[in-house]
DNA sequence: GAAAAAATACCTGAAACCCGGGATGCCCGA
DNA sequence: TCGGGCATCCCGGGTTTCAGGTATTTTTTC
């Protein structure tokens, strides 16, 4: 029997795979759960074979979560749900070691091969994510950059329109500073200006 | 009995929805569609009475879909389903005469919900939503403004990092005619400059 | 406790952007 | 048909960003 745990805030989509495990007698559902947090606690209790995570999660970075997760419970085989179809998005994932990631626009099949493949010790990717991950020439960065946390607050409030001096008097910095922060980011996403860092950062919710 | 078509492309949300209404017996479900194209084709031969529709599909921005449906079928009930819970996303999506609109965080039972009350003649709009929607002091515009081709093009090409200069050079027209549409696109977002624009273009999968 | 990473600050010149105008031709829909 | 929206082009001046450094202090991490 394979113990499944799920976490994805959608409750449509939740009941979508309750259903679709519902189906097979060699897996069983042990927990569902909203967010990161409870998930973690969860964790904490009992640990199950396979985690299906959704990277989308309202309180913490399915990114960032995933990474967690992997270092605190090597054992436990994590398959990636995602909408993301970057490749960007697709190489960090898998970077923190998951053991797998599935396209939410993917049919059920797609999960239940995921799960017994991650279970044999396989990695698994679903159709459409391994052609954008073997694809070379496609647009925007092949990986998200790691931003610090200053940087993350400069990139928000750039964002949101404001200059360089008035990000300085908001957070009590020199404009020098603010501007060093702003190249960094710009030498860690490999572009010439901000604006074409916005759009990844939106994207990838960085922020 | 209250017939339903589905559009979303994730097969799971499918799955998820179809096992929601099957629960209902005054409720059929008489078609499930992946995309735009695919549902205005089916609403040619037959017209349901409520039409659950996802607002991020894969060919059409649903914002304009769901114009396009309400003009076309003005007994039909639109009920929009999505995981923008931004106000100038609903403030738009509303303006375009739908008569529902449901985060796809919402449990089934506003689904259910919804469903009755659109076909009683009422909006329906789901707890969170009408938070958003009254709120009044939330950041970001009030709604979506109107961009021409012309304008999506320029913001396009900003967003991807390029200069007014290789702008104009890309598209044969003059460097001035450049600054001028950025001019008349910061206006209509209301901000100082592009960068503001870029997050918001992103988020609402303007370009 | 030491090394690495992050945050801070400074300088300069060139390039790009923003602002506030004015102006013309085209085309589509009321 | 004619008016408004759209796309086009132009100018000058002020502001902001970018690119190229260098360098110190603080914080984190091992």
């Amino acid at each position: 029997m394979i113990k499944v745990y799920i976490t994805d805030d959608h409750p449509i989509v939740q009941e979508g795979i309750k259903n679709l495990l519902a189906t097979r007698d060699e897996i069983s559902l042990t927990g569902v759960y909203q967010n990161g947090k409870d998930t973690l606690e969860a964790l904490v209790k009992e640990e199950p074979d396979v985690l299906l995570l959704d990277i989308n999660l309202p309180d913490i970075s399915g990114i960032e979560l995933s990474k967690q997760i992997r270092d605190a419970y090597p054992e436990l085989k994590i398959i990636v749900l995602s909408v993301h179809n970057e490749k960007a998005v697709i190489s960090s994932v898998l970077q923190n070691g998951v053991n797998g990631y599935v396209l939410k626009n993917s049919i059920g099949d797609e999960i239940i091969q995921a799960i017994h493949k991650v279970i044999d010790g396989e990695l698994y990717m679903c159709v459409q994510t391994r052609d954008i991950y073997n694809n070379q020439d496609t647009t925007g960065p092949d990986f998200i950059p790691k931003i610090t946390r200053r940087e993350k607050e400069i990139l928000q409030l750039v964002t949101e329109g404001m200059t360089s001096a008035q990000i300085a008097e908001k957070l009590f910095i020199s404009p020098y500073t603010v501007e060093t922060h702003r190249k960094n980011l710009m030498e860690k996403f490999d572009v010439n200006n901000m604006t074409a860092i916005i759009k990844y950062a939106t994207e990838f919710k960085l922020l």
